[in-house]
DNA sequence: TTGTAGGCGTTATCAC
DNA sequence: GTGATAACGCCTACAA
């Protein structure tokens, strides 16, 4: 069934279907009604390979989200659909795996879609370093900075890490604590590493020691991860009231493996969160933990990306505010 | 850049590009390294539109996963892809959201995709009824049964709901508990529909009180479906003992719900899963649950649709065994 | 082994 | 307002 039997059957030629399937206004309501029952009848579709082969000009927001699993990601991608269809912009949604290229993807939709601009949502700098200068359109990377890129058509939201991570720890040592952990990304992370730069930052200026081979263990962003890595961190550094988790998700492991050791959250270990992530208030204890602000980061990118797109705006690299929950996992000594 | 570019570049002719670039035999050596010399070094990936729209030969399976944020799917679709990938095909992931319909999306790959078959990774039994008569490929319904459907090529693999949601609360009786809730999903669901039959079936064999209008709150899967159902189910059953989730993610949000009135799991009231989730083993206390077998699940699921495709067998219904993660969460009276 | 050409289903540019 | 027709980029006979 293609647009020739619906021309064929409704007895129009080809290109008044076509104009009727796409909305063009040049079509008599006669001929729209009648190509329109033989559609319906035949639940005809359009062919978008056909389409897309053919037509170059773009339409649509790409939105390539890399990890399905990513519990920060899924409100995000809700909100951006909900902006983008309150403009009358079709979005497309494309989800990768964590060990895709987000690069590769992007070049092909550009190929096969011709999208208007993409939103990324997580992705590494190194693949972005090393491939966007294919990308033409507009872009905003979500939730990690691109600023020291410098494409120009390259936009970025994000959480300020450094100075998040920085508030996280401040506010453990405001409350008493001076033997505190960190649980990280491994350094190769752009954003683990921003964030180890914010936890360094609050303990010199607390004047509260800190040495990096004892306190710090780098794992990998997932309860095993932090399962394991609090597990090393408890020890190499028996004496520790407090630890700071780089995800939500690695603070769960961790809280896990605090209890394996017959120890207690936040009676013998406080622990501090970074996300913000719903399951986080259904957990014994609640988990204190920075809240980045999923609303503005879904809101910032889209309205930034619409405009680099309709006013030819320069690329921005946009931090947005980030705020503390307080739970039950973090307590004053 | 296009193939022709392509051909122009390595000084071969189109024909001769298109070859190599599909591992057609009939090149030389020569030819394939010089062609890929060039696709290598502008990064050329071939256009699927133009690929797809022209090659109506099926290659690869399709698998469809409805619901992003389900954690038992990750896992599943991890599996799936490396045996596929270990027969030697392709396989093409399509993720949607949970209020799309999956159907929909199934027409369209065919359309355009042509894969050889599907896997349906979550889905709507309504939905299939009215539309998979449009699907000719053979597919497999993974974690539902497609029994009472009676496509000829349709299969299903799935846990085998009735008998797991009575071996959960068999257990739970057997511990000593007599007042027991039920935290269900809507009886619209297939599955929920069928956990609830299994659960009375164990009410009623061991001659245990069960008013559904007191002791069954229907809600939906989630953390804060389990946590409203529950507070309800605390205020309609005072006296109870113990509570049978039919998700673990419920009951995160029930174990939540149970502490927020000042009780404890599982000195107070005891908690049963279902599903088997990695998260339940991080949880304090760690999660007495059913487990659904994902490996089998998996592999008889990709077993199955093979041997649909290559041999033309049948569609079968098979039931995985299901198995009991102890945790922390039961306890006996 | 390699080159050539027709056509996949659609859109868009022409005429009419 | 409508109809014919040339691309879009690729695969695949068929020819050489």
């Amino acid at each position: 069934m293609t647009i020739k039997d619906i021309a064929r059957l409704s007895g129009y030629a080809v290109g008044t279907v076509s104009r009727v399937l796409n909305g063009s206004p040049n079509v008599s309501d006669e001929a729209r009604a009648k190509v329109m029952a033989v559609v319906e009848e035949h639940h005809f579709v359009l062919n978008n390979n056909a389409k897309h082969l053919k037509q170059q000009a773009g339409s649509g927001i790409a939105i390539i989200v890399k990890g399905t699993q990513n519990l920060l990601f899924a409100p995000l991608v809700e909100q951006m659909q909900g902006l983008i269809r309150k403009r009358d912009l079709a979005s497309l949604i494309y989800y990768i795996d964590e060990d895709e290229n987000e690069l590769d993807q992007a070049l092909q939709v550009c190929r096969e879609r011709h999208p208007q601009g993409i939103l990324f949502l997580g992705g590494d700098l190194d693949d972005f370093r090393a491939r966007f200068g294919g990308i033409k359109v507009p872009c905003v990377l979500v939730t990690t900075s691109a600023a020291s890129l410098g494409f120009d058509n390259l936009s970025s939201v994000s959480t300020d890490d450094a100075a998040a991570a920085e508030f996280a720890v401040d506010r453990l040592i405001s409350m008493g604590h001076s033997r505190i952990g960190v649980l990280g990304g491994r350094t190769d992370s752009h954003t683990a590493a921003a964030r180890y730069g914010g936890c360094r930052a609050s303990f010199k200026k607390h004047g509260v020691e800190f040495d990096p081979a004892v306190q710090y263990v780098p794992a990998r962003f997932g309860m095993a991860g932090g399962y394991r890595a609090m597990g090393a961190l408890l020890d190499q550094m028996p004496g520790l009231t407090a630890v700071f988790a780089m995800s939500d998700v690695m603070a769960v492991g961790a809280i896990r493996a605090i209890h394996d050791r017959g120890l207690r959250v936040p009676e013998d270990v406080s622990v501090m969160g970074f996300d913000g992530i719903e399951m986080g208030r259904y957990l014994t204890p609640q988990l204190t933990t920075i809240r980045q602000h999923r609303e503005s980061i879904a809101d910032r990118s889209v309205e930034i990306l619409l405009r680099c797109i309709e006013e030819k705006a320069p690329a921005v690299h946009e931090m947005t505010p980030f705020g503390l929950i307080t739970g039950e996992s973090v307590r004053a000594l």
